[in-house]
DNA sequence: ACCAAATTTGCAACCGGTTGCAAGGATGAT
DNA sequence: ATCATCCTTGCAACCGGTTGCAAATTTGGT
């Protein structure tokens, strides 16, 4: 069915060699060699066929992408951006779904029988250990979302979620909010153990109260609708920071319908600054991660460790700003 | 790096065939030639390469997801169900992503040099012939929420859209409705398109004056709010007909922000059923689209095209149900 | 016009599997 | 024990490219 090389290569009356040679580019071809090879290759609706050259090469210009978080909008983003990026660069993504796999250890294996070139692991609930394992395979991976541990050989793109925690405090201090509530996302989360971290070591620092602590089971809106029934408990929790935007509109809708007036009666601040908080009916005060900034940096990274693999270890943290909206009173006048 | 067929043979002390064969099922080996390679191939850590595999089988076990709608809360849905259904199946899938091409030809190119087993064009906006490209490269290809064309050749999996549009005047008429709006998707949607004739003809019927019809731009709560400004303008709209949950969101909040109240003032009618249409926020009556049923059908269709090529080309069109929330006000009671 | 250097070309081996074919071995019936 | 039948095995060719090497050709300098 479809056309080889040997058949350009009998129509341009030249070698199979001169025609590979003028498909791969930085090898050595006359101009007038060229343009025969060109010209049959055209009449024939020739194109070299990847897999062939990927089993010469070793190289298969496929990078895997596992995610194992693909109903949250903010992954919207993160696949745009992703295809996206690797296609300018000449790569193809190869997604993995890991929403419902009990051992996720099979799926290096797998990659791996692909031959991907690279993979990125864009999670913050599963353990770096599962990362280095394609580190351990030979394979390129990046762990985006991911957390950085001194002693890991394993490239990390991401944010500082620590300083987050403790931007959060912050931001409510400066509002004058003396008692507030944690409501993070799932507690197995790294990104959510180092968020409450520096939550709870910023509140002691600032003195605010934190008057409760609870995690949504997952990224849902459902999650924290349910999670901020315990929070509602607690009469004088003035503010409560979400470990996702997504949660925050959940825990934001359960207030509403106790009652609540938002944020005269309870102020929430959001994570992520997905589409949706920008809505008028939410209108969220929320932490901005730079979803395109990590992606980017991501792709670029292991597309780099494809063309160099020596390059050692990396961590890129980015910074994280508070986008102001409604959710949250405004910041107190220094008078 | 890797371990080949070639060493495993040598260690177990058989040909290289008999590898292959033990890990080709349907392949005759004997009971004791399966037990030394299989040993052999578990002390060597071998699993057999895919590239490899694919160059002399001519099947890759990869099929392409071509969309050009990645900001749609939607296609979290498709995403999350095509690459768990896939997988399933043993087969894996590689993602296009169309959203700022201007010319998409040069894809089927490069599916077909990846050498994709098959192809779902998941979009409703682009023509039939973009799908059809693919049959004629040879590639089994589903236009999943495509149009139906009496002379295609190209399989096609969704919803009935003219049909679609006509329970919407239904929906509006059975609620006693009786000056309407359309504001539908991008103009040069196939599916906006049907729906809008559906809609005008069994709005003709039952005789509801459709008092403004427009468009928005694009699938986003932006183009929503922008576009419901023209039917705000119509003082005696009773309610609107969305061509997307996402514009009818950003409707909604236009037409709260003019001050109106819903679904008192001004009653809306979604499409699709995405998760957000569900908060309380929002409680969006809407036209359910059966995602999961479109996606795990195109799955199949797509899977058995590559088992049995021969088969021809099928039309799937699954019935969509009106999920009855708060934009709209009752069904008027019979007495 | 001549020669050394640089460039281009084709040959052939290789990437890591699969598979048709014929030979070898096992099985079962007589 | 003999033979026909069936199953298993290895050989070798093939899938469609790439690439090191040596031969052939071109280029440039004088």
């Amino acid at each position: 069915m479809a056309v080889t090389l040997k058949e350009v290569a009998e129509l341009a009356g030249v070698s199979r060699s001169a025609v590979s040679r003028t498909f791969t580019d930085g090898a050595s071809v006359s101009a007038r060699t060229r343009e025969k090879v060109e010209k049959a290759a055209k009449t024939l609706g020739y194109k070299p066929s990847l897999i062939a050259r990927s089993l010469a090469t070793n190289r298969t210009k496929l990078i895997g992408l596992v995610a194992n978080n693909f109903q949250n909008p903010a992954f919207l983003d993160v696949f745009d951006l992703f295809t996206s990026e690797l296609q300018k660069r000449g790569f193809r993504p190869l997604l993995v779904n890991l929403s419902d796999e009990t051992s996720p250890k099979q799926f290096v294996e797998l990659l791996r029988q692909y031959s991907v070139d690279g993979v990125i692991v864009a999670t913050s609930t599963l353990p770096p250990s599962f990362a280095s394992g394609f580190q351990t395979a030979g394979i390129p991976v990046i762990h985006t979302f991911g957390k950085y541990q001194a002693n890991a050989n394993v490239h990390v793109v991401g944010i500082d979620n620590d300083y987050c925690g403790s931007m959060a405090a912050q931001t409510f201090f400066e509002r004058g909010y003396r008692s507030v509530a944690l409501l993070g996302g799932p507690r197995t989360a790294t990104s959510t153990q180092d968020r409450a971290a520096g939550f709870l070591r910023a509140s002691k620092e600032l003195d605010l109260e934190v008057a409760r602590v609870c995690y949504a089971e997952n990224y849902t809106y459902n999650a924290g609708c349910n999670a901020m029934q315990a929070v509602l408990a607690d009469k004088h929790v003035e503010a409560v920071f979400c470990g996702d935007d997504l949660i925050c509109m959940g825990a934001i809708d359960a207030a509403r319908s106790a009652g609540k007036v938002i944020p005269d009666d309870i102020g929430f601040l959001g994570f992520n600054d997905i589409a949706m908080a920008g809505w008028e009916a939410y209108a969220l005060t929320t932490i901005r991660q730079p979803i395109r900034d990590i992606i980017v940096s991501s792709v670029e990274l292991v597309v780099g460790m494809v063309e160099n693999p020596s390059r050692g270890p990396e961590v890129r943290l980015f910074p994280c700003t508070v986008i102001e909206r409604g959710s949250l009173r405004k910041v107190l006048s220094q008078d």
